[in-house]
Order: structure tokens, then sequence, then C-alpha cells
DNA sequence: CGAAGACCTTG
DNA sequence: AAGGTCTTC
């Protein structure tokens, strides 16, 4: 390695203008819980997703990124939906007539929603049930250090003799696809730390492999429709399908009603007692067209200041 | 129909 | 109990 400031086969720091998060925003944004493969250390986020590796840090000049050969600041830019004017997606929510909404807004300053692979997103979300995002994580990096593709440029680069155990999860490994999913024993993927959810897993794989053509018909179609697809699949209910339409397709109406926004709907808007599905209604019909925003405004919010 | 239980595993 | 889904009373 000759190049200046490369470190383990990345490119050098470059700025990324169009997005100012404050440190605290960052992370709530990349490992929030709409993604579960990024991992911060000295001040670094690694994240990666399709074949991509990507490093970001804040400094002073604000946002800067590096990643693997192979990924382009284009490919860095969907993922994180740059395209889209944030500051006046957030501005037409109705905050100006719901003092909470306003409040998580001011909470959370140019908080973003991603723009993930479909399918990446579909099996992030198939482990999520009844588990904590760190749970999640971590077995996303299982299934990705022994069933992933390694990603050529740092294979080489790994230090062969590791000083800390784990300090570098499995970053450098691509997710297996669903084709490569559907050939792995349901056995090894409990041995991922999968529990039941490796049923759902292994049988959505043996599906999709079946079916070529099925995700990205799916992810193209409108929201409505792509739902009812999604929950065609062993394991996706309402609660799974609208966080991968929300978080891998950017569909914004999409409202996906966990635990946590089922506290703030119940304790900030007095519906106490409602069910998810009336919570889903109020939530479409109460915050419009981009309610998966305001839902992630909502979520982040009471996770980190609601309590309990 | 709507409300319980089951489903894996770990902190 | 944990960011659910599916099956069964």
């Amino acid at each position: 390695m000759t190049r200046s400031g490369s470190s383990k086969g990345f490119s050098d720091w470059q700025p990324l203008p169009g997005w100012a998060p404050s440190p605290d925003v960052l992370r709530e944004t990349l490992d929030g819980g709409q993604a579960f493969r990024w991992n911060e250390a000295n001040n670094i986020w690694t994240g990666t997703w399709s074949t991509h590796c990507v490093q970001l840090r804040l400094g002073d000049t604000g946002l800067q990124w590096r990643g693997t050969p192979g990924t382009t600041a284009a490919d860095l830019r969907r993922y994180l939906a740059h395209e889209l004017d944030w500051t006046a997606l957030t501005n037409s929510l109705p905050w100006r007539s719901d003092t909470h909404l306003a409040h998580c807004i001011t909470a959370f300053p140019d908080l973003r929603i991603l723009r993930q692979p479909f399918g990446e997103t579909l099996l992030g979300f198939l482990c999520s049930a009844t588990k904590q995002i760190v749970q999640i994580k971590q077995m996303v990096a299982l299934l990705a250090e022994r069933h992933g593709q390694s990603l050529p440029p740092w294979r080489a680069q790994l230090p062969l003799g590791r000083g800390s155990a784990g300090a570098e999860p499995s970053t450098c490994h691509r997710l297996p696809t669903w084709s490569e999913i559907a050939t792995i024993p349901e056995k090894d993927l409990r041995a991922c730390l999968l529990g039941f959810r490796a049923r759902y897993i292994s049988e959505t794989a043996t599906f999709l492999s079946k079916h070529p053509g099925w995700l990205d018909e799916t992810e193209a179609l409108p929201y409505p429709a792509a739902k009812a697809r999604l929950m065609e699949l062993p394991g996706v209910g309402e609660k799974v399908a609208d966080c991968v339409l929300l978080f891998g397709a950017g569909k914004l109406e999409a409202f996906p009603v966990d635990t946590w926004v089922l506290k703030s709907l119940a304790r900030r808007y007095g519906l106490d007692g409602w069910k998810p599905a009336q919570v889903a209604h109020f939530g479409r019909t109460h915050f419009g067209p981009l309610a998966g925003l305001a839902q992630q405004y909502l979520f982040s919010w009471e996770r980190k200041f609601g309590g309990r």
C-alpha cells in the first residue's frame, strides 16, 4: 500500500456534501434499527451492503467517506437516499398541528430513511422477530461471516493475528444471496443464532430461488400491492413487510407498527389499548403519505427518551 | 373473528 | 422479556 491515507484496501477520505448530521443522528440513522450492518470504532462507522464496504466519519469539514474499490460516491448516495430533499420532506409532515411530532423532529435533525438493497433488507427483518438490535446484528454478522462471499479487497488486508478478539466484525463479507441461503441446511442457519426464524428464512429462500425476478417485481410494485406480495412469504407479516418497504424500497408511506411505535402512540397520542392494526390505520391517516418518515422520528424519540 | 400459545435462544 | 408471525382455541 503506497497511497497516502489509505488502509485496508480503502480509498482516501473524501467529502460527502449534502448531509450534515450530528454524531447522534448519524448513529441513529445507521445503527438505530433501519440497518443491521454498521459498526462504530474510534468515531469511524464501517458498513456493508451488496458488494460495497464503506466507512464514514464526521470531520471538521463535515461528513467524509471512503470505500473499497468498486464502490463509487453514487453507490453511497443511493444507499443514503441522497437524491431526496429530506428537509423538505420533513417540513411537509404535519408537525405544525402535532406538538409531539415537532418535538421528535427537533430532537433528531437531519434524520433520514436509508435506501438499502431490497433483498438484504428482507433478510435482516426476517431475523428481527422478538430480538433487539444487537442480537439481530449478531445473527446477520454470522450469516455474512459463515455463508457470504468475502469482499476481495479486504481479504488480503486482514491482520493475520488479531490483537483484540472480535474487534473487527464481519464487515468484510457480503450477505449470502437468497439462492445461496436456499442451499444452506436449516441446522446451519440455526447455528447462526436464528432460532425459529431459521425455518422462515429457509422457506423464503427456497421460494425466492425458484422464482427469479419475484423480488425485483415486488419492489417495483406500488406500496399496497408490494406489501400484499411480501406477506405471502413465510415469516413476513404486516410489520416486517412495512419495514422492508420503508427501509429497502423507499416507500415512505409504509408505517411499521412495532412495540416502540405502539408505546409512542399509546403514551403521546392517547391510543392506549389500541391494537397494531388500528394504530397503523391511525398513523397512515394522521401522518399522511410520508407516515413512514414520521414513524422514524417517533420511534427514535421513544426509544431514546421515552423510557422502558 | 379476536385472544392466547408456541416458536428458539440469550441476557 | 426481546423491534413478530402463525396456529389454534
